[in-house]
DNA sequence: ATCCGCCGTGGACAAATTGTCCACGGCGGA
DNA sequence: TCCGCCGTGGACAATTTGTCCACGGCGGAT
């Protein structure tokens, strides 16, 4: 099936170029079948790190996405998936495109900037819903690191308390009992941390 | 003058046309001298509104903006605005640049969407300096009621009170003392003014 | 098994902020 | 001149924020 797969993925491939890689995995093995214009270094029979899968909501029948994703450059990808199935419904492969984004940023930067200080009157933008960008910061936190949301070290506590810090939630009328509540902790450890995070900027594990 | 600025007015504007308009003001009777390509229904002889020239800080000698205004249809324009003086230092004419920003906002947001529903880690983005969009905004409000800080209306006060609020502006902390400081009154006078925008939704006078 | 240290909990409290109220003074119109 | 409206500043109550600490659970070392 993946040989019949492999004019897609080329084709694909070829559209986007050099935007965009495509990967075919096997969900088996959880490694990489193949992959046309890698963005990044992964080769045949790599790892998938497909487990992700599974926390995301599939917009349809078995395709997921598009979701955000990043390459240890930086660079921000856009990323699809679709699990392809055999003739009695178990998954075979499971096909991804990653689009990479910055080329589109850049753009978007350069036309948005167009003579432009502008805020105008989208003013309706300070607040937005922050609650839901909290629990999404500490979901894709959680997810980053792996684990579950009680299964996080101290010292990941104090990582992302930092990290909401930085991007200003506490600054936030009543976010301490709101951040308290997604982390699933009390109001006074979230304290501790936050009080942890500000003394020492950000070091792992002093000698 | 004014005549030998015509030919760099109509210039400029075919260069941007059919995105811009080119208006040249005559500061002493605050009217209109000349318009090219006109976006809005302005025309000669049509007072010129000028006076929002005094709140805004020039870039460089008599250099004004790029600022942002709106027409009554809601695209949004950025302007500049020079200012041209004859040998003695007089005011002789005001020529301002009005682009239309939303074929660019468009092209943005196409740009900007691609592929991407994307929060990604730019968690960077809760706060930012609100103290600033809250400035601007109080300044853009300002600027379009066509008036100074202190000439505003009860009304009209009121009015920007509830779009702070709408934005979520006092969901931020410490926001209401901020707030009053940037409307130029005391911290009760904006608790005032916000128990009356609660109250009654958007009435201009009931009966 | 027991002890120890780490960590989070809850609650008590002090400090700060937020929201209300009101008397006073300026200002414009009848 | 008198009146009514409006904002000011300050007093105060209500809430929220931040700190502290004793208690209890849990895992590792003894």
């Amino acid at each position: 099936m993946a040989d019949r797969l492999a004019p897609v993925c080329e084709a694909i491939a070829r559209l986007l170029s050099p935007h965009a890689e495509v990967v075919l995995h096997d969900p088996a093995t959880d490694s990489v079948l193949a992959i046309w214009n890698p963005l990044s270094k992964r080769t045949v029979g790599d790892p998938s790190l497909l487990g992700e899968l599974d926390e995301l909501t599939p917009v349809g029948t078995d395709v997921y996405g598009p979701y955000p994703k990043s390459l240890p450059d930086g660079r921000r990808l856009s990323s699809v998936s679709a699990v392809i199935r055999d003739g009695e419904g178990r998954p075979e492969a499971v096909l991804c495109v990653n689009v990479d984004r910055s080329a589109f940023d850049a753009a978007a930067r350069i036309l948005a900037a167009f003579a432009a200080p502008a805020t105008a009157q989208p003013a309706a933008l300070f607040a937005g819903d922050w609650t839901e960008r909290l629990n999404e910061t500490v979901a894709d936190f959680v997810r980053d690191k792996g684990a579950t949301l009680d299964g996080l070290s101290k010292s990941d506590r104090v990582e992302l308390v930092a990290e909401l810090d930085a991007a200003g939630v506490f600054d936030q009328r009543r976010s301490v009992p709101t951040v308290a509540r997604a982390m699933g902790l009390s109001r006074s450890a979230v304290y501790q941390l936050l009080a942890l995070s500000r003394k020492e900027p950000a070091d792992a594990d002093p000698a």
